[in-house]
RNA sequence: GCUCGUUUAGCUCAGUUGGUUAGAGCACUUGCCUUACAAGCAAGGGGUCGGAAGUUCGAGUCUUUCAACGAGCACCA
């Protein structure tokens, strides 16, 4: 048996003290571990986290989104299989490592690439501590007997394994293509890597002087440092103003390299000066001119972006330095004859921030088409598609894959999965293991995104048919931000669909991004990112939980509030403070455990359950439809209108009288608070298990899930509203005419008998929440009484003249009348329309024929009322 | 240029298949320390749903169009 006095309530919601161990209590217990085969199985993998520093406000909002829905799934009774884990971060955790080192005075070319690696490994010991302790403060279910890293020897194995297979399919190829290269991590890029921004330049005119006559031809560019890689400049070959410069030649201005003047159809002529230079090397577009004309492809830039040798006397400074000068050198040679100012978009390396530098490069790509098309077929399906949520990443999706290009996944980088390729003079041999002493491996390594692709599966022991991979995957769901649908989401779906030949996941419910209380997003440089668990410590985690998940819709954005979090400590507080009056009270009456007896319910009791049905049902509803915030509302309105201030509240009468069953009343609130319980435990897990423990047996992280009631008498429940709705209307009246609600007053009630009946049984609630002097029913009320309130059918009449204020009663009574008026004409016009009676379906038809009834009621008691006024004027 | 999102109360946001008088939190007004909670209780005030047109018996919800803001993609010699 409970006993509900062993464990005292403080007098209010206090989140250090609620937290304090619990987490500890989950794990020791195991609840977060799967693995139950008698359960049906659900299954999320953790989007991993970078191992490059601590976890902010994002990673608190999809992780608590993750946590919501396993801990749902977990009590509806699944084997819930929540896979932590962490990402190696390739160029972000080496941008990192390199910067420390760059503190120290080291540079990792000088300790060389193992005790770089020794240095790595420790930094992501160090940063995973960090991760799980946090994960423990969010109150996350993971199961970490599952937990997994993406550079662990499992995984990478995984890796090389899909690089081969990829490669023996022609899926994989190496070859030398325009890629977007970072001059600060000196590693290529792939094209989803680079940011675009607008960016306020020039387009700078120079003249190249035609070799062997006067005059020269004007060009364009928006890099003129690239020029020392020029290998022509082309005209369109029908440019009349150019054709007879076809097959001379020019000088590159300020030298004396010649280059041929060819004709090509890319040209625009309207555009700029109708003559462009062509640098193969450093221009995706030049580098397919090139190809045509067999042009020469002249890098002339270092991996560092500085100019190299054929810079001449600018080698060695920096591209953007040497840009500057060169135009001020080519201005006195009168080369340069105009600067047009314009603002053009520049890529620049999304980890970095460093303008991009399109530049010739031999790597490894993944040729896409072909695996694009499974995906698009995949996605054709209803059976076999990823469905996201919202709908409309679907498209989102879906257009992006019709569009891709092939993607460079070799990164020049030492942090990551090698690429297993090994060379020997040309040949070139793809295997997982060295194929012997004379060979050397590709010195790169992979684009962090090409393992955490294979994420859905890798994990649970891909290649080997493990029985992991047989029970869970294709995985349930995912969670993730729009922001890395085409990262992330894509590289999975592709991956899993060639390797597996299934989706990674059922669902993928889509989130927006975090942004500051200015609707800016967060970030470093702005300095306005919030640290989720400085806001742990002042509001506690429910509350912040309770914030990221309730206040926000899928697909869209959320702005920080620390307003929201207040009131959402508020509404905790509130739920505790529910739970003490619950526990005082069981205390109180002895109560020991006893359970509901459903065949004493009073009509109060039945309105409740009926109330809490209908939310256990919205609940499920939209839960199933990661609608987190709609069924949280539910919730709360039940919470803190109809629990709080409406049952409970009553249920002060009910201990009150010395009559009443109060063993039933206690076993309600115990039962109801515990439905409260379970049904918010996923928003806000410690404060549940806390209250659920002084009321219940064992964990609420293992209880069931609550089902409905089986009350099916909703007879009663339109007269408890009807009490209510007196209750409230006398209320309203004495704040309208300034009557104390300490003051008792003498009432009448007009009513049908059935009502009658209900009222008088139930009258000790009239008389602590409405507060008569002396009640009576009557049906022909004298014309003397002042009529004050209406309400339905019935007549509530207050016969203190001196009481009210007459003027403001009528005003109210004047409005409520025009109201009413508008709504009989409205509805009068609606049921008057043929086209609506016979269109419409017929529930609609009785449902407005009923109102317009009832508006025409209320407004004839309002006539009368407006008339007894007038009467008490004279 | 293309695609998508947003525009609803003073502020921040909900509003699922078109169907009563459009909701919440915070803020505001009035009255209350009523033995769970003053970070509370009770009762209120406040929006015609960005503009226009259309479909429909009926539109915040569907269509077209315009505007503002935001995002993604493409182009950029």
């Amino acid at each position: 048996m409970k006993q509900f006095t062993k464990k005292e309530m403080a007098p209010k919601y206090e989140h250090k003290s609620v937290e304090n161990g619990k987490y500890e209590y989950w794990l020791k217990n195991r609840f977060f571990e799967s693995g139950d085969i008698s359960k049906k199985p659900y299954s999320i993998v953790i989007p991993p986290p970078n191992v490059t520093g601590k976890l902010h406000l994002g990673h608190a909002w999809d992780t608590t989104l993750q946590d919501i829905i396993s801990r749902y799934k977990r009590m509806q009774g699944y084997d819930v299989l929540w896979l932590p884990g962490m990402d190696h971060a390739g160029i972000a955790t080496q941008a990192k490592i390199d910067a420390k080192l760059k503190a120290q005075g080291i540079s990792r070319y000088e300790i060389g690439r193992e005790a770089f690696l020794k240095v790595a490994w420790e930094w992501k010991d160090e940063y995973a501590k960090t991760i799980h302790s946090q994960w423990a403060a969010l109150g996350l279910s993971l199961d970490y007997t599952k937990e997994r890293f993406t550079l662990d020897e499992g995984l990478n194995n995984a890796v090389l394994e899909v690089f081969c297979s990829l490669y023996n399919e022609g899926l994989i190829y190496r070859g030398e293509r325009i890629i977007n290269w970072d001059v600060e991590a000196k590693t290529a890029l792939s094209n989803i890597e680079v940011e675009y921004k607008d960016i306020e330049g020039a387009f700078y005119h120079f003249i190249y002087p035609l070799v062997g006559e006067e005059g020269g031809l004007e060009i364009a560019t928006t890099r003129p440092e690239t020029m020392f890689g020029d290998s022509a400049i082309m005209v369109h070959p029908d440019d009349e103003r150019y054709q007879k410069y076809i097959g001379k030649s020019v000088y590159i201005p300020g030298t004396n390299r010649i280059i041929p003047i060819i004709s090509d159809e890319y040209v625009e002529r309207d555009f700029g000066t109708g003559v462009v230079k062509v640098t193969p090397a450093h221009d995706p577009n030049d580098f397919e001119v090139g190809n045509r004309h067999n042009l020469p492809r002249i890098i002339c830039m270092n991996e560092d972006g500085t100019m190299n040798e054929l810079a001449g006397k600018y080698q060695g400074m920096d591209r953007f330095e040497c840009r500057k000068q060169l135009v001020k050198d080519l201005q006195e040679l009168g080369l340069c004859p105009s600067i047009e100012k314009m603002t053009h978009s520049v890529g620049h390396s999304e980890r970095t921030g460093v303008v991009v530098e399109p530049r010739l490069s031999k790597q490894w790509f993944v040729k896409m088409q072909p695996l694009a098309e499974d995906v698009l077929k995949m996605q054709s399906k209803p059976e076999t598609r990823i469905d996201f949520i919202p709908e409309r990443f679907n498209k989102t999706f879906s257009t992006w894959i019709e569009n891709t290009q092939d993607w460079c996944i070799s990164r020049q980088l030492w942090w990551g999965h090698r690429i297993p390729a090994w060379y020997r003079g040309d040949e070139v041999i793809v295997s997982k293991i060295c194929p012997g002493d004379d060979w050397k491996q590709d010195e790169d390594v992979l684009d962090t995104w090409f393992s955490s692709g294979l994420w859905t599966f890798s994990t649970f022991g891909w290649p080997e048919k493990t029985a992991l991979l047989e029970r869970y995957t294709p995985t349930d769901c995912l969670v993730t931000g729009y922001d890395i649908i085409f990262f992330w989401v894509a590289r999975m779906a592709f991956q899993s669909k060639h390797f597996m030949n299934e989706r990674p996941f059922k669902k993928c419910m889509i989130h927006g991004l975090i942004r500051d209380e200015q609707g800016r997003k967060m970030s470093k440089s702005l300095g306005n990112g919030v640290d989720p668990f400085d806001v742990i410590e002042k509001y506690g985690c429910d509350a912040l939980r309770y914030f990221l998940t309730t206040n926000s819709t899928p697909g869209q954005d959320l702005r920080y509030s620390e307003e929201k979090i207040a009131s959402s400590w508020n509404y905790i507080n509130k739920i505790w403070n529910i739970s003490r009056y619950i526990q005082m009270n069981l205390i109180n009456y002895n109560y020991n455990d006893e359970a509901i007896d459903y065949t004493k319910l009073s009509s109060i009791d039945k309105w409740l359950l009926n109330k809490l049905n209908r939310v256990i049902d919205g609940v499920n509803e939209n839960f199933e439809k990661y609608e987190f915030g709609e069924a949280s509302k539910l919730i709360y309105n039940f919470v803190w209108d109809d629990f709080a201030s409406w049952y409970v509240e009553l249920s002060k009468v009910t201990f009150n009288d010395e009559a009443s069953d109060k063993v039933n009343t206690c076993a309600i609130l115990k039962e109801v608070i515990t439905t409260i319980l379970k049904l918010l435990h996923p928003y806000m897990p410690f404060v549940t298990e806390e209250i659920y423990q002084i009321f219940n047996e064992g964990s609420i992280v293992v209880s069931d899930w609550p089902t409905v009631y089986n009350i099916i008498d909703h007879s009663n429940d339109y007269k408890v509203d009807k009490m209510l709705n007196i209750i409230t209307s006398i209320r309203n009246m004495r704040v309208n005419n300034n009557v104390a609600p300490s003051k008792p007053l003498t009432m009448i009630i007009d009513a049908k008998e059935d009502d009658v009946n209900f009222l008088e049984q139930h009258k000790a609630y009239l008389k602590r929440f409405a507060n008569y002097e002396t009640l009576s029913f009557d049906n022909e009320p004298s014309k003397e009484q002042a009529q004050v309130i209406v309400l339905d059918d019935l007549n509530i009449i207050i016969p203190l003249k001196e009481l009210i204020d007459l003027e403001k009663e009528k005003e109210r009574l004047n409005k409520e009348f025009t109201r009413l008026t508008n709504e009989v004409t409205r509805s009068s016009n609606m049921l008057n329309n043929p086209s609506f009676t016979s269109k419409a379906p017929q529930a609609k038809v009785d449902a407005e024929k009923e109102k317009l009834e009832k508006y025409k009621q209320q407004l004839n008691e309002v006539e009368n009322l407006l008339k007894s006024l007038e009467a008490m004027y004279e």
